[in-house]
DNA sequence: CGGGATGAGTATGTATACATTTCGGCGCGC
DNA sequence: GCGCGCCGAAATGTATACATACTCATCCCG
C-alpha cells in the first residue's frame, strides 16, 4: 500500500498532508509536543499513522506559520512564546487589520458589502443583547467576530494584504477570536463584548464615511482589546487554559 | 548516489534543499518559468539537477512566500502581479516596519545602538555626497540602506514582528532596496536618495527622541517613496527591466 | 578523576518506486 | 455534427529504502 491508501472510510478524502498539517498543529496547541521539545519525526509518524514525507512538508509548513524553529543542525523544535511575544503578535495583527479598514475606507465598499457588514453587526448586537451568555453564545460569538473580521478583509480587496494578514493571525493567540473563550468565564466578559461591539460598529461607520485614518486608528485599538483580554486571561488560572496554545507560553517565573 | 551526495567540492557543503530553493527562486524571477504557467515538477528537476523531494520542500516554502499559487487539484503555478499588487506590497511592508520604528522609539535604543545607526547615517552620507553615482555606488547604497533597515528591525527587538517583516519583505518587489537599482539609470536618480537619506536621518532622531508616533510615520512615508520609484521605473523600459521579478508583473495593456 | 576523542546508534536529508488522480484525446452515440 | 463518456498517459501525492550527519555515551589517556 504505497499511497493515498483509499481511505477505507469513505467520509473524508483529506489527504495525508493536510491530515498531518492539522493533526500536527493539534499535537503542539494541546501541549503534547513541549516547548523547546525537539522533534523526532519518527515518534510523531507513529503517532500520526502518517509516513514521513507528508510529516516534513507539515513540518516545513508550520515552521513558516511560527510555531515551529528550524535548527541549524537540521529537525526543528517546539518554539515558546513569552508574554511579550504575544502582546507583539496582536498589535502586529492589530496594525495590519488597521492598514486593511484603512484601505476598505479609501477604496470603498459596495452597497452589497455594506449590508453585509450591517447584518452581521445586527446579529452580534442581538447576541450581546441577550444579557447572560452560555457557553454556546460565547461559541457564536466567535463565528460573528471572525466573519467581521473576514469582511474586512475582504473588503480590503488587497490579495497580499490578506497573505500576509492571514499568516499573522496564524499564531493562535494572534487570532482577533483568540481569547473570547478564555475570557467567556471571567466576570468582565459582557463588558469586553459590549465594546467590542462598539468599536465593530464605529468601524463600520468609518469606512462608510470613507474615514481611512479613523477605520486604521479603530481597528487597532479594536486589537489592544484583545492586550487587556490577555492580561486579565493571564492572572485567572481558569481562564488561562482555554487560551488557545497557552501551553506554548512560557510565563514569567513557572517553568 | 542516494542523499547527500558529498559533494566533491569541499568547499559548500549547500543542502540540495537550499539548492532547490534558491534555483527555482531565480527560475521564477528571472521569468524562465512564466507567470501563470503551472510548474511541472518533472522538468524542473531535469533544470536543477535535484531530485523531486527537495524540489516539492521548496514549492512548498515559496507558496508560503508568496511567489506561487497551490491549485486545488494539485500542483503550482506562478503568481502575477498587478502594479497594484506592488503598491499594497510596498505599503504592508512599510506598515510593518513603521510598527517597528515604533517599537524602537517606545522600548528604547541602546547607547551602542544609536551610535551604529550614526555611523551607517554617515557612510550613507559620505555616498550620496559624492555627487555622480556610478554603478557599484549604487549597489553599495543597496546594502547600506538594507543595512539600516535590518538595524530598525533588530531595535524594535521583536521576534515576531521579525518573522513577520522577513515574510513581507519577500516578495522582491517589496524588499526596501527593490528599486534602488531600476533607479540607477533614472535621471532623479540622486534627488531620490537625498530625500531617503533625509528620511533615514529623521527616523533616526525620532527613535532618539522616543518620538514613537513620529517614527512610525515617517518609515512609512519612506516606503511609500518606493513606490513613487516604481512609477517612475513603470514609465522607462530600461528602468523596468532592473526591477527584481518584473516578469511577474502583468501590465495594464500588455500581456 | 576528568576531559576529549571515538564509535555505535539514531535521526534527518535525499532519491526513487509506486499508486492514484487528473487532464487530454479519441471514439461512439444521439 | 456535436456532446458525452471512456480510456490512456502523465503528473502529483505517498511510502520507503538508503546514505550521511549528528548525538550521545563510553572508554581510554593524561
Amino acid at each position: 500500500m504505497a499511497a493515498g491508501q483509499a481511505d477505507a472510510t469513505r467520509g473524508k478524502a483529506t489527504s495525508q498532508t493536510v491530515k498531518a498539517l492539522l493533526a500536527l498543529r493539534d499535537l503542539i496547541l494541546s501541549g503534547e509536543l513541549k516547548r523547546g521539545e525537539r522533534i523526532a519525526e519518527l515518534s510523531v509518524v507513529d503517532r500520526l499513522g502518517v509516513s514521513r514525507t507528508p510529516l516534513r512538508m507539515a513540518l516545513v509548513r508550520l515552521e513558516e506559520e511560527g510555531l515551529l524553529e528550524a535548527l541549524p543542525t537540521g529537525g526543528f523544535i517546539v518554539k515558546a512564546f513569552t508574554e511579550r511575544d504575544i502582546f507583539d503578535a496582536i498589535e502586529t495583527r492589530g496594525t495590519l487589520e488597521g492598514l486593511a479598514a484603512r484601505f476598505a475606507a479609501e477604496r470603498g465598499v459596495t452597497t452589497i458589502g455594506l449590508s453585509a457588514f450591517h447584518r452581521c453587526l445586527a446579529d452580534l448586537d442581538e447576541l450581546i443583547g441577550r444579557g447572560k451568555l452560555s457557553e454556546d453564545d460565547f461559541s457564536d460569538y466567535v463565528d460573528l467576530n471572525e466573519q467581521f473580521h473576514e469582511m474586512i478583509l475582504a473588503a480590503a480587496d488587497s490579495p497580499v494584504l490578506a497573505h500576509q494578514l492571514e499568516r499573522a493571525s496564524a499564531l493562535p493567540f494572534a487570532s482577533p477570536s483568540g481569547f473570547v473563550m478564555a475570557q467567556a468565564v471571567l466576570p468582565e466578559a459582557l463588558k469586553i463584548l459590549t465594546i467590542a461591539q462598539d468599536q465593530h460598529r464605529c468601524v463600520v461607520e468609518a469606512i462608510e464615511a470613507r474615514e481611512g485614518g479613523r477605520a486604521e486608528a479603530l481597528m487597532r485599538e479594536h486589537a489592544r482589546l484583545a492586550k487587556r483580554n490577555l492580561i486579565l486571561a493571564l492572572r485567572d488560572r481558569a481562564s488561562f487554559q482555554l487560551v488557545p496554545g497557552a501551553a506554548l507560553i512560557r510565563q514569567h517565573g513557572a517553568g
